[in-house]
RNA sequence: GGGCGCGUAGCUCAGUUGGUUAGAGCGCCUGCUUCACACGCAGGAGGUCCGGGGUUCGAGUCCCUGCGCGCCCACCA
């Protein structure tokens, strides 16, 4: 057949995309561990994507580093699985149908939870499959009979056996406490949920009047005025001279005409603003905790939706921020407003929708985390988990050395109902595995929590409930602890963290025994790639235009772990030049007749250098080194294959032996490109239904390395280059047949059709357009009114060698670096002085002539 | 307030345990429409490895410090 000039990766593709997945060649098919026949396993299961999103370029780069991986040991003959799947994604899917629902007029209250809850189904229905598709169309070579979905029956039920073996054990709570709540979103969500963004405000002073003292205040400052309504105490420290007198005294609360008390506690520190701190224990995570010290009654001044509870007297119903301006009026009016003054201060917002966070007491389900985590700092630390790369240790175990207890329940509809029942009539709390009818104790109704959990409770469990666990199945026998996890570092704590934690305390033992940390796409700027920025560059944009290939081979590029990739278009025209590079390769050794003959010096150097590539390759995809792999496989078909190698046969044939090796090649490279590899590799194997992927890896084999052919090689090279130098630098005619003298002996009919020039060998003239190295001297025959170039070149390297010879001499007479370098090193020294200085007199020669 | 990382050619970045002439891709310059490929071929220019100090026979690489930039964590009113 013959091919297209130009690779049109459009072409191929799509085609093998299909195949791959309808052959179901990726099933992960393993044979009883006693059996003759059973393989090593590689597992991984995929940090689920949100099953109502799409791809972005961060989810293109894990992928690809997946596949990469999951292919090469698929092809080393490991058991593989890639397991894929999707995650409800708690809040952002709930907040995505609201969206949908308000542009509809319609609100998700108004119309109940069943409704609403069919509703998201549908939409999961409509837009889960795009991740799927995508991923299909970018080649990932998972095992889609394995498909998982966190809201999944088997899921459910392992969500549901965790929480309530949790709960038995005492690691499930419930309890009023302090939470971050979004206002917005109506919800409880946790810390991590939360970020802090500098934002400008004030500090506002205010003046609350001592009780039996007229005249004296004490001034507190604050950053949220309208919390002062739900003031109970004024605190001060001990050690603070200024305020020894007033110990024990009272200060009334100005707006709300309440007596409060002064406390003593370290809370207020001395050296920040006045020393004197309001106690808010009702809105305030600090104060919070104040206020359990010192027994304070709590009022709750605003609500759920942010707005001032009956509780704020005369303030009731107002927003939050008007009730601040409101507040800060009136003590303008009565004289206690101190003063204000600019301050910037770090506003907890909700990661989703940035809302700023109100801390409120509520009572919400805990995941006791303390004893969790122990296990996990300690598998990190016996590297039962080994974390790549290795920095991120320290990231690790600051914050589980520091975690606190996870609030897991949501105010949401859409997720994993709590397994948790009350019976209003005897107030008990049954927490169950099945569905209870009556209350155990007192046989009244019961009324199941309202509440979700937490996404990441579910995705937690993901390397064991993907794998049938609770059941005991042969999936989990063979698959857990999964080999490798792949996954960004955004997701260490919500994600890596609980699944450790999760993993140890079900299943005893570790979820994987690797995680490799992959970098943040950015753009050309170097910037973060974010919707608002409007800089995202869609995957499949660019794949369609490039080519699938291109795309993972310009991110597989710049993956140097532990850096971040700025992707550039320069970068994806490299990567689909190599492709068409390629493509020709492959179009140009088809043109030629498969003939088989004696295997010349050139054909035992190719299989050496591509058993060194073959070491690389495996050495780098072992070691996540991705951009090495990529540099090592291009730089081997480009520069070896395509431009000497190649080459050469163009002059002597045997284009079995190209055949051979290109095959072997493409082998080498197909986890990298998958597709362009598969799609050639079938121009040359016979065979329906087969794929490269199923063909076996190349390794190194010691029988291949050929020391001699490498060296013959390495001279051949050095003097083709030399010659076309001193063409180029002569401004020869580049097609004028030239004669020339060599040195030594060589091909000198491979040499002409390389270079040009037909050397004879002899005596080489001292001037003239002479090269001189080492290896071999060679002069080409020019008419003597072109050799001032060449003249200027020579006086250049003389003095560079010059240079060199003086720093070599200054080192051999140094006598500490003599008796302290290696003698390795010296002797390096010695033998290029040697050679300098042979150079030297050459070329001073020629200069002289 | 803690922690992590970055600063190497015009641009984007490699550089594994310190070893002697620091690499790649893109871009740039010169010459080639050579019968696989102009998404190509050949040749070339371009770097005081952010500044300063130190360890060492030897530092882009290790230590300290300064400057610039980025990120993460943290309940400082």
């Amino acid at each position: 057949m013959q091919l297209d000039k130009v690779y049109e990766p459009r072409r191929f593709e799509p085609r093998w995309a299909q195949w791959w997945v309808e052959s179901g060649i990726y099933r992960a098919e393993y044979q009883p561990a006693d059996s003759d026949k059973a393989r090593p396993a590689f597992s991984l299961v995929i940090p689920p994507p949100n099953v109502t999103g799409s791809l972005h370029m961060g989810h293109m780069l894990e992928h690809t580093e997946i596949d990469v991986t999951v292919r090469w040991h698929r092809m080393r003959g490991d058991t593989t699985l890639w397991l894929p799947g999707m995650d409800h994604a708690g809040i952002a899917t709930q907040m995505v149908v609201e969206r949908q629902l308000a542009e509809e007029g319609l609100d998700r209250r108004a119309m109940g939870r069943e409704a609403f809850e069919a509703r998201v189904w549908k939409w999961k229905a409509e837009s889960g499959g795009t991740i799927k598709r995508q991923m299909i169309q970018l080649g990932a070579s998972c095992d889609w009979s394995r498909e998982r979905f966190t809201l999944d029956p088997g899921l459910s039920r392992a969500v549901r056996e965790t929480f309530v073996s949790l709960y038995e054990k005492g690691l499930v709570y419930r309890g009023e406490y302090m939470v971050n709540w979004c206002p917005r979103c109506r919800t409880a969500i946790s810390d991590l949920e939360t970020i802090h963004e500098e934002t400008a405000g004030h500090l506002w002073h205010i003046r609350y009047p001592v009780v039996g003292k007229s005249d004296q205040y004490l001034v507190v400052a604050t950053t949220r005025p309208e919390t002062m309504l739900g003031d109970t105490a004024v605190a001060i420290n001990a050690r603070d001279e200024r305020y020894r007198d007033l110990h024990g005294r009272m200060v009334r609360l100005p707006l709300m005409d309440r007596e409060i008390p002064i406390i003593l506690d370290d809370i207020a520190d001395p050296e920040f603003g006045t020393g004197v701190v309001k106690i808010t224990p009702a809105h305030d995570m600090n104060d919070f905790e104040a206020g359990k010290r010192h027994n304070l009654p709590m009022i709750q001044v605003i609500d759920e939706s942010a707005k001032i509870t009956l509780a704020g007297g005369s303030y009731a119903g107002l927003d939050r921020y008007e009730a601040r301006e409101r507040v800060v009026e009136d003590l303008k009016d009565l004289g206690l407003l101190d003063s204000v003054e600019n301050y910037t201060l770090s506003l907890g917002k909700c990661s989703r929708c940035k809302t700023p966070i109100e801390p409120l007491v509520s009572k919400q389900w805990f995941v006791k985390t303390k004893p969790l985590a122990a296990k996990a700092i300690q598998a990190v630390d016996e590297k039962r988990i080994e974390i790549i790369p290795e920095n991120w240790v320290k990231t690790w175990n600051e914050w589980m050395h520091n975690i606190r207890d996870w609030c897991v329940s949501r105010q949401l509809w859409w997720g994993h109902r709590i397994p948790a029942w009350y019976c209003d009539a005897c107030g008990e709390t049954i927490v169950s595995r099945t569905d209870p009818d009556s209350c155990s104790k007192c046989s009244g109704a019961l009324r199941q929590d309202a509440d979700v959990l937490d996404t990441w409770f579910s995705s937690g469990l993901w390397p064991f409930s993907t794998l049938g666990w609770p059941d005991k199945t042969d999936d989990l026998k063979h698959f857990y602890p999964t080999t490798l996890l792949i996954t960004g570092f955004d997701i260490l704590f919500f994600w890596v963290a609980r699944m450790a934690m999760l993993g140890i305390e079900f299943m005893g033992d570790v979820p994987f025994r690797q995680v490799y940390i992959h970098g943040l796409v950015r753009d050309a700027e170097k910037q973060k790639m974010s919707k608002t920025k409007g800089n995202v560059i869609d995957p499949l944009i660019v794949t369609e235009e490039y080519g699938t290939d291109a795309v993972r081979m310009a991110l597989l590029s710049g993956a140097a772990p532990g850096t971040d990739i700025a992707f550039t278009t320069d970068r994806i025209d490299a990567s689909r030049a190599f492709a068409n590079k390629i493509w020709n390769a492959a179009r140009f050794i088809l043109s030629n007749p498969d003939t088989e003959s004696e295997s010349l010096f050139e054909d035992l150097w190719i299989r050496s250098r591509f058993n060194e590539c073959a070491r690389q390759m495996n050495e780098a995809i072992q070691a996540f080194r991705y951009h090495e792999a990529a540099q090592t496989i291009w730089h081997f078909i480009w520069d070896d294959f395509c431009d000497w190698y190649i080459e050469l046969k163009k002059i002597r044939g045997n284009w079995r032996w190209a055949r051979t090796v290109f095959v072997d090649t493409l082998c080498l490279l197909h986890p990298l490109m998958p597709f362009i590899t598969e799609e050639l590799w079938h121009r040359f194997v016979e065979g329906e239904g087969k794929s490269i992927s199923l063909e076996s890896y190349p390794q190194f084999n010691l029988i291949l390395f050929q020391p001699e052919e490498e060296e013959e090689m390495d001279l051949l090279q050095n003097i083709v280059r030399a010659a076309r130098n001193l063409r180029a630098e002569l401004g020869l005619d580049p097609k004028q047949p030239l004669e020339g003298k060599i040195s030594i002996g060589i091909d000198a009919e491979l040499l002409r059709r390389l270079c040009g020039v037909t050397f004879t060998r002899g005596d080489v003239p001292k001037t003239g357009a002479v090269r001189s190295t080492p290896d071999f001297d060679l002069s080409i025959d020019v008419p003597t009114g072109q050799i001032e170039a060449q003249r200027r070149r020579l006086e250049k390297e003389r003095d560079q060698l010059m240079k060199n010879i003086a720093n070599s001499q200054r080192q051999l007479n140094d006598e500490v670096f003599l008796s302290k370098a290696p003698a390795k090193v010296v002797d390096s020294i010695r033998a290029k002085l040697a050679e300098y200085e042979a150079q030297l007199a050459k070329i001073e020669a020629s200069l002289n002539g």
